[in-house]
DNA sequence: AGCACGCCGACT
DNA sequence: GTCGGCGTGCTC
């Protein structure tokens, strides 16, 4: 970045700042009149923005404005003197701006922990912590023996003191703590803050590190060659040890004095993993999550960027976390959607990660066993590494896998009586029967059986899920709800019904079958309550449960070695989506359940139940793994010009009037030249036509080359924005769609 | 995104 | 008569 100490104020009187409103634009404002030392490009200031304050960052110095001289406003205050990212991140910043084609400002908005946005400091020069006092350590634990919650933080600062960010990843309780700071036996600490670096010249190491096979050797020793940036995919098999190879790497890394960021998907972030790390090294280690409250975050922001916090782990937005000695960003089950933004600004840390570790000259690691085609695409075509674990196969093989064709079948609740007959054989047993139902499509409607009335919300255009349990029907899509009716809404018959199986209906139907086998439901709604889930996987671990039914949920990262038998109850209803991409996820879902079920001394079933017994998709990924099945859809993709073949941007628009919002997308689409690399689908209704009292429309570009998308898409927009059309309608882009639903 | 202005419905 | 609903428009 270009510093300006060598420019003179008068020569470039203007600054052009990038601010945290959600608009594709900066703004221009003039230096302040007193202004001692000039600050740099990246350096954040505060501006008066119509009405309000804001935070910006300084783009650019320039000499010329086209804006009227009495429209241009000072900056209030200049805040930093030095770049509050450092120039990697600040490129990073940049370059997603333009690939997701919105504002510097918006991006720094989702780069920046909220406290620097709110413009508190880069660097702590106190810190605060928590520690027995003098009295405390007299103290006898057993005293505390009736307050469980106290006794649990007395322990913890028994062995040590404890800042706030450590509290909270420890799950101590407030209350606890605040009894002992009034008892008098905890003191809080805040004492001038001197960064240690320690880790840096001398690594304490901890627990011993295992054996590795020799495959993992491999693998160790390929990816410690690699010098400056790599990215390589690490293809391994549940259960085949890539985090002993994350490891491995790790030590190297650590030892020449460099840190490593770790992503994990939202659902992988659990005090296990983030134990692993902390035992085999003992370095600090920042830990981002979404439990984190604002100072905790900048906190661990702080020790990252200052270089004490060796290691890094973090969900998604870790991502833009800044490191002082960038040395490795490892980026584990690559597949996992989590990954992509879903909202606002949706960008894909997985694509930003390698961008990153390109930037900042370091090597990065996908490991997944279920590759994303993406990935995949570039590791056949050798712009990545490509590293393998485990049997290519998969372990399908050591499943029992089997076929349950339901043309024809009466179902019961959704289940076949093979399926039936198969489940009771393995609760006989004694083991425990897992069974899969993928929530959407799938909703239990209520339907009259008088005249067929199929109850929907009055917002949107889907059927209502009757929830018995809580006596309501509700609407998935937005948050309407209602008791349920008793009488049909349009002939008034009481003859009302649940139509269609959901995860509820099915465990009711499950103990009414089974019923000296205790069931239990995981789904989002049953796991709401903070906790929840841990103690039902709990209980099922305890053997509490003989019957699991779930969605997606149960099969991330959860292990059931006493689950035999998997059923996938909806196998069709993932191959026939209208999302080009359910297939790969249904793969990547059967691989993930079948690596998982059973052990080996207690070989696992799966059963799917189809209607396409046949169908040459299901055949590969059953009989040759996911490897095989993975490069079949690859290659079906590129025929119907689909990701990661094509590239996609999906224009989404949404309007009270149907008409405005199709009237948008067809002046969008004007703007194109529909080619042979260049391809326009819609205006179409999205597939959840009306949300909320909103109707919802969309447009897809596809382009061949990625190049082309960019510069197509950058020609069109100036004259897109200033569209009458575009006012009169909320509409968004969405590069590299994940979900076109 | 915020924040204002502005124009229509149920209340002290 | 007002309080407050959210539609529309603007921000260097």
């Amino acid at each position: 970045m270009a510093a300006v100490s060598d420019l003179d104020i008068h020569k470039a009187p203007y600054v052009v700042i990038a601010l945290p409103v959600p608009l594709r634009q900066n703004f221009t404002y003039r230096l302040p009149k007193t202004c001692e030392q000039l600050p740099s490009i990246g350096c954040r200031v505060k501006v008066q923005f119509g009405r309000q304050q804001l935070i910006g960052i300084i783009v650019e110095f320039t000499q010329h404005c086209d804006l009227p001289e009495k429209q241009i406003k000072s900056i209030s205050e200049i805040i930093d003197l030095k770049p509050v990212l450092p120039e990697s991140l600040y490129r990073l910043t940049q370059w997603a701006a333009r690939y997701y084609f919105c504002s510097l400002g918006q991006m720094f908005t989702q780069a920046l922990p909220a406290g620097l946005r709110k413009g508190l400091h880069t660097t702590a020069d106190h810190l605060n912590y928590y520690q027995l006092s003098t009295s405390g350590k007299q103290v006898n634990i057993d005293t505390l023996k009736r307050a469980p919650a106290q006794k649990r933080v007395f322990e913890q600062l028994q062995s040590g003191r404890l800042t706030p960010v450590e509290f909270t990843t420890l799950e101590l309780s407030k209350v606890g703590l605040k009894a002992l700071l009034e008892k008098g036996w905890v003191e809080e600490h805040d004492e001038p803050h001197v960064a240690d670096m320690q880790w840096r010249d001398n690594l304490a190491m901890g627990e011993q590190p295992l054996k590795l096979n020799k495959e993992q050797a491999v693998a160790v020793a390929t990816l410690n060659q690699n010098l400056g940036y790599q990215c390589t995919l690490l293809e391994g098999i549940t259960g085949s040890g890539k985090t002993e190879v994350y490891l491995a790497v790790l030590e190297q890394v650590l030892k020449a004095g460099k840190q490593a960021l770790i992503l994990v998907p939202e659902i992988g972030l659990t005090p296990q993993t983030i134990n692993r790390f902390k035992r085999r090294f003992k370095v600090q280690v920042a830990v981002l999550h979404s439990g984190l409250t604002d100072n905790q975050r900048l906190d661990a922001w702080r020790q990252a960027n200052s270089g004490e916090a060796a290691i890094i782990i973090g969900t998604r937005s870790a991502l833009f976390t800044p490191m002082k000695y960038p040395g490795l960003i490892i980026l584990d089950e690559e597949h996992d959607t989590s990954f992509k933004q879903q909202e606002g600004i949706g960008y894909h840390a997985r694509d930003l990660a390698v961008m990153r570790g390109h930037l900042e000259s370091i090597q990065v690691i996908l490991g997944s066993a279920t590759p994303s085609l993406e990935t995949l695409q570039n590791a056949l075509s050798g712009r990545y590494q490509h590293l393998h674990l485990g049997e290519r196969a998969g372990a399908a093989q050591k499943v029992r896998q089997g076929i349950i064709d339901i043309r024809n079948q009466p179902l019961k609740t959704g289940m076949s009586h093979a399926l039936i007959n198969e489940m009771r054989l393995h609760l006989e047993a004694g083991n425990q029967v897992l069974l899969f139902l993928n929530r959407r499509g799938f909703s239990p409607a209520l339907l009259c059986q008088e005249c067929g009335h199929l109850h929907e919300c009055d917002r949107c255009d889907a059927f209502f899920t009757v929830h018995q349990s809580l006596g309501e029907i509700r609407c998935h899509h937005c948050s309407n709800q209602y008791a349920i009716p008793k009488q049909c809404h349009q002939c008034g018959s009481t003859m009302l019904m649940g139509q269609g199986v959901g995860t509820e209906q099915l465990e009711t139907a499950i103990s009414k079958e089974f019923p000296n086998h205790p069931v239990i439901r995981i789904d989002r709604d049953s796991t709401r309550r903070k906790g929840a889930l841990e103690s039902h996987l709990g209980a099922i671990h305890r053997g509490e449960y003989k019957i699991l039914v779930g969605t997606q949920m149960l099969a991330k990262g959860h292990h059931f070695p006493d689950v035999t038998l998997v059923g996938l109850l909806d196998v069709d209803g993932a191959l026939f989506s209208a999302d080009f991409r359910a297939p790969e996820r249904f793969g990547q879902l059967y691989t993930q359940v079948a690596g998982r079920s059973g052990r080996a001394s207690k070989p696992g079933t799966v059963l799917l139940q189809t209607c396409q017994n046949e169908n040459p998709v299901l055949r590969d990924l059953l009989h040759q793994g996911y490897g095989e099945f993975a490069r079949q859809q690859l290659k079906e993709r590129q025929q119907a010009l689909l990701p990661p073949a094509w590239h996609m941007l999906l224009v989404r628009a949404e309007a009270h009037l149907a008409s405005d919002a199709d009237a948008f997308l067809t002046q969008f689409a004007k703007q194109f030249q529909p080619s042979e690399s260049l391809e326009i689908i819609g205006p179409m209704p999205a597939p959840l036509d009306r949300k909320a009292g909103k109707f919802r429309r969309q447009l897809l570009i596809q382009a061949k080359s990625r190049q082309g998308l960019q510069q197509e898409v950058e020609r069109a927009l100036p004259t897109i924005e200033s569209l009458p059309e575009a006012k009169r309608c909320r509409w968004s882009l969405d590069r590299d769609p994940q979900d076109l639903l």
